[in-house]
DNA sequence: AGATTGATAAGG
DNA sequence: CTTATCAATCTT
């Protein structure tokens, strides 16, 4: 079953710990391709100095600003496309970063494989027929640990057990 | 541990 | 315009 508007439009926190065993799919070339979930992290905007939307709203954060549902992907270090899933109610910033699916670990890593680049962004999740998540009603155990990659970020937000990785 | 890489945000 | 910065990865 196709994820909903409704879905999406929960908090990031539960949304990250949810979305692990759902699948994420992608149509390339009239191909459909079904990859499972394994590791999300959680961006709340207002206040997490982790998030890209912490402080204020950009031309390139301001996706993040919309209701849940939509995608959110940006570059990083010049190299590395990342792929996020705005949540929550708009205007309240929050998402939740994709940092592995099944086969292929790693933020960087699940960008390329599945050919999703800048034009992706602000994709609707709920209808694009590009781009989307399904439920088959499996749910994975998981572990809680620090978000990695933002050592910029203040002391209390770094120790937030913000990321969720599937238990195989 | 170091090089890489380029869009983006902030400042003059 | 210029500069610094970065939700990472690959190679030593």
């Amino acid at each position: 079953m196709r994820l909903t508007r409704e879905y999406f439009k929960q908090d990031a926190l539960f949304l990250a710990e949810d979305l692990l065993g759902k699948l994420l799919c992608r149509k390339i070339n009239g191909k459909v391709l079904k990859f499972r979930i394994t590791e999300t992290e959680c961006y709340l905007g207002k206040g997490d100095s982790a998030s890209h939307a912490g402080k204020k709203k950009t031309e390139r954060n301001k996706i993040m600003f919309k209701q849940g549902g939509y995608a959110y992907v940006y570059l990083c270090y010049g190299i590395h496309y990342m792929f996020n899933i705005v949540s929550g109610q708009k205007n309240t910033a929050q998402g939740v970063l994709v940092r592995g699916v099944e086969n292929f670990d790693g933020p960087g890593k699940l960008t390329k494989a599945l050919k999703i680049d800048k034009s992706f962004n602000g994709a609707d999740l709920v209808k694009s027929k590009e781009i989307w998540l399904e439920n088959d009603g499996i749910k994975f155990s998981f572990k809680r640990a620090k978000r990695v990659g933002i050592e910029y970020a203040k002391k209390e937000d770094r120790e937030k057990l913000w990321r969720f990785i599937a238990i195989k």
